[in-house]
DNA sequence: AATATTATCGCAACAATGTTGCAATTAAAA
DNA sequence: TTTTAATTGCAACATTGTTGCGATAATATT
């Protein structure tokens, strides 16, 4: 029974999530910390942060990985279901929390998770395309 | 206007995929070509079938980038909005042809592609996993 | 509060994957 | 056959992610 422990660095970790409202790569939050900790301290954050549930990976159609906060909580066990927006002018991905794929799949498959990224342009950069 | 010429080496990959049941990563795909060309110039083949809407790009929640041959055509514009199921036990990569995602989106996104991906066990490994 | 335990970190080294520029080659059009 | 330009090979580089191990530090124990 591995406990987890608060660090320095996954609380600023942490804090970097709650203050963005898009999805960020470990690049990006790599760039937010500065040189808090090291690059390979952040993927193992990133990495732990995914087996508790407190964030969620997405992996992109052009490959990109970027993590996101779960807005859900409580639950035993869930699947990160919700679609993922990925914006191919600004780059941004967002997730749908509120946007759920309903399929049919035949019962001799076992599904334990689910990647559902729709790319294409997001609201802002829609209107901006004039 | 720019013309796609048919060469050696794209012939060998067209015919690979032709051969294969699943999806096929680009590290595949060159141990079966095996010194027929260099590496680029796998990555730039595939790069054009894309392109060409011939093959489609995979992207799994691992990060892991596979190519699948499109079993439609004849169509202008085509999003590959079938499913793919990644089993986690042998790892292959396959399309779910009739497995499509119904969903509702904000009409302020623009959607261009798609990226459904199941991940879990299939039938194979489901069976044998006794 | 001091000590023990072990999760986490930093560093270095490595591996896989993908990209780019450019000169040489070659498929297809003229 | 000649011309055109798409494609290739090579070399060099960038990015992303992984692993081992000794040092550090968060938390539990005394």
């Amino acid at each position: 029974m591995k406990t987890t422990r608060n660090t320095v660095a996954k609380t600023a970790v942490l804090e970097i999530f709650g203050k963005s409202k898009t999805a960020l790569s470990h690049a990006e939050i790599q760039k937010q910390t500065g040189d808090l900790c090291d690059r390979v301290t952040i993927y193992r954050i990133l990495e732990r942060l995914v087996n508790d549930d407190i964030v969620h990976k997405i992996v992109n159609l052009d490959g990109t990985v970027k993590y996101a906060k779960c807005h859900h909580h409580a639950q035993r066990v869930h699947i990160h279901n919700h679609a993922h927006f990925s914006c191919e002018k600004c780059l941004e991905i967002t997730c749908l929390e509120n946007v759920k794929p309903s399929y049919i799949i035949p019962h001799n498959y076992k599904v334990n998770d689910i990647n559902f990224t729709l790319s294409g342009l997001c609201p802002n950069c829609l209107n901006s395309n004039i």
